[in-house]
DNA sequence: AAGTCGGGGTA
DNA sequence: TACCCAGACTT
């Protein structure tokens, strides 16, 4: 209890001002939640706002489109969460005539909206007593109590899960749980904790044991993959160029691209043009290619990294899915190929 | 229980 | 580099 009351307090004076804070509309906590998912405040917070305007309620959202909601989404990365995010939306408005539920295990049900994620909405919207466990919440606890169990093993999750549902403050739950992965991101940071100035030092096991630094402990994760992508950039005399849309699993699921041959290795010109499928794309007789970085680009993901080259191919002529080069903007594209857009120059 | 899914910040 | 971020979902 004096633990939770410290933390409580900690918050009251060294909270940060952020607009989900102002309201318990569990919308907008839900909304912001679904967005701070693995992501940082200062990343998420103009998509929320961005989002926010335009669509103030369930209701608007529900109506978007999704390649809309995408598109808006668009750099903030895990693009499962907007798909989810839109679902979830049409069926609390056009199902549950607008009212998110009200309990824990109710909001469970939603899509993308997990453990963590109920706790939150829960306890910030409607008081209930429920713990939130986030990136902030293992790394606190793992400090104070000096716990060594994995935090991503299962025996992990349950026993900070539990420790964690100890600890909360039944009188204001809602507060506690926002007070403790305040302070995990202010206070007991993942580098340079500020032990010197933290209330709990006195009663903090891993600084008593000189621990803090090695806390917490976290199963180590496969090594990175690396991909080469060879993007086909059209450019017909129209200005108009052909993308297509991501199907199907994996990264990038549901927004747009140039056409792309994928090869096994980073792959010389000559090897590129001799490809299969690129022979049966282009006719490099009669249509000229050309090489726009023989440098890749590499485009760094958490797990894969993508070793990227751009050709450009001058089409004369209409394709059936050729769009106007100004037309690209509309659509939702990873950040890599929005790079791309920004520096190059399309003619037109 | 392990893999997959983004992009950006920090040291 | 390596690690982390108001995690969820699939295999």
């Amino acid at each position: 209890m004096v633990f939770a009351k410290t933390l409580t307090g900690w918050y009251l004076k060294n909270r940060r001002e952020l607009p989900w804070r102002e309201s318990s509309d569990p919308y907008r906590i839900w909304l912001s939640e679904i967005m701070l998912q693995q992501t940082r405040i200062a990343q998420g917070l103009p998509y929320y706002l961005k989002f926010i305007n335009a669509f103030p309620t369930v209701f608007d959202l529900a109506r978007a489109s999704e390649e809309n909601v995408l598109k808006l989404w668009q750099g903030l990365g895990y693009y499962s969460r907007a798909r989810n995010l839109h679902f979830t939306a049409k069926h609390v408005a056009f199902e549950l005539n607008g009212k998110f539920p009200n309990t824990y295990k109710e909001l469970l049900k939603l899509k993308g909206v997990g453990d963590y994620t109920a706790s939150a909405i829960a306890s910030i919207c409607y008081n209930e007593n429920v713990a939130v466990v986030d990136g902030n919440v293992y790394r606190v606890l793992a400090r104070f109590f000096d716990i060594d169990t994995p935090i991503n093993s299962s025996q992990g999750i349950k026993e900070f899960k539990g420790l964690a549902e100890e600890l909360l403050d039944k009188e204001d739950p809602g507060t506690y749980n926002q007070a403790i992965m305040e302070f995990g991101a202010l206070q007991c940071t993942p580098q340079l904790p500020k032990c010197e100035s933290c209330p709990l030092s006195h009663a903090c096991l891993a600084l008593k044991n000189n621990k803090v630094h090695q806390l917490p402990v976290k199963l180590k994760k496969a090594k990175v993959v690396k991909r080469y992508f060879n993007y086909l950039v059209y450019r017909s005399n129209e200005n108009t160029t052909i993308i297509e849309q991501r199907v199907g699993k994996g990264i990038w699921e549901g927004l747009y691209q140039f056409p792309l041959i994928e090869t096994p290795r980073l792959l010389t010109t000559g090897e590129l043009i001799a490809h299969a499928e690129f022979k049966s794309l282009i006719d490099i007789k009669r249509t000229p290619v050309s090489l726009y970085n023989e440098t890749p680009v590499v485009h760094k993901l958490s797990h894969q990294h993508i070793y990227t080259r751009f050709w450009i191919i001058e089409k004369v002529g209409k394709h059936p899915n050729h769009i106007p080069v100004a037309k690209i903007q509309d659509y939702p594209v990873p950040v890599l190929i929005a790079n791309f857009l920004k520096e190059f120059d399309f003619g037109d």
